[in-house]
DNA sequence: CGGGACGCCTGTGAGC
DNA sequence: TGCTCACAGGCGTCCC
């Protein structure tokens, strides 16, 4: 499910209340991804700090150390009062503190809560090795995204996916930046001129800045931690619409499958 | 080494 | 109504 502007989201929506809470008890439901890595009274009576996001990551300092979570598929994070309604079975993992309680939902199970010393060793570090850079930050333009895309032979929509050039835009939004650049997700990495780069980097930009002020996208199950959904879902122009014409011209927008994963464009206004 | 397929797990909606 | 199948917002790992 989601995407960088669901994870910030999630992120902006407990991160000030959550920092300086001391953690009074950590429980856990069934095992997400990977095991937590410590033991869980280990976490207790440390301080929180201010959560930080690193691509569809989140770091958030606890005590000496901190937790690095990932939301997978279908994982949303809720921020509740200290006297929390019961948990679910789809409730994997809950910090409880003194102020509230942090808790991850995850049916499906992807998702992630690790900890580590710090975010530059052990797990953190590793599984943050090898991303690409923030798309949101000044060093993500369209000179550093052309010079990325021509090392590549693969689809662009395949590379862009992939976050080892950018982080952030998963599924629904490659999609979209695709669409507002014109761009055809089967074209060669390669062959993306430079003009055509940078009109991809600015409509990455673009999309996922919008997709935050919208609060992310609630396709099935998204919802920030007060339990918001998100509605940039209502104004997607090519994901999910398979079938249906294009907002901008005629043409009838398709589904493909791409590295195991539906594209979905417009034939017309995305050209090769 | 780049690139693609697999598998993790559960839920939902479509079609029969 | 109930079953089966396809599909779902991600990504580490394995194999070619």
């Amino acid at each position: 499910m989601p995407e960088l502007p669901e994870v910030e989201v999630a992120r902006l929506s407990f991160a000030d209340v959550a920092a300086g809470a001391r953690v009074t008890d950590v429980v856990l439901g069934k095992p997400l991804r990977w095991p937590l890595g410590c033991e869980p009274a280990r976490l207790v009576g440390a301080h929180l700090g201010v959560a930080q996001r690193r691509g569809k990551y989140l770091w958030l300092p606890v005590g000496p150390g901190g937790l690095l979570l990932h939301l997978g598929m279908s994982g949303s994070l809720r921020w509740l009062a200290p006297q929390a309604p019961p948990r679910q079975a789809h409730d994997h993992f809950e910090l409880h503190t003194d102020r509230g309680v942090l808790r991850l939902t995850d049916p499906r199970r992807f998702g992630a809560v690790v900890w580590s010393e710090s975010r530059e060793a052990g797990m953190a570090a590793r599984l943050l090795a090898g991303l690409g850079v923030e798309p949101l930050e000044p060093g993500f333009d369209g000179p550093y995204l052309h010079a990325a895309l021509q090392q590549r032979r693969s689809a662009v929509k395949t590379v862009l996916l992939a976050g080892d050039v950018v982080v952030g835009a998963g599924n629904i939004y490659a999609c979209e930046a695709l669409f507002a650049a014109g761009i055809d997700p089967r074209t060669r990495s390669d062959r993306i001129s430079r003009p055509r780069a940078a009109r991809l980097a600015l409509a990455i930009r673009e999309v996922l800045a919008r997709a935050l002020t919208l609060g992310g996208s609630t396709l099935r199950d998204f919802r920030d931690a007060h339990g918001m959904a998100g509605a940039f879902q209502e104004q997607a122009k090519v994901y999910g619409r398979a079938g249906q014409a294009c907002t901008a011209c005629t043409s009838t927008v398709r589904r493909i499958v791409q590295a195991q994963r539906s594209t979905f464009f417009c034939p017309t206004c995305q050209r090769r």
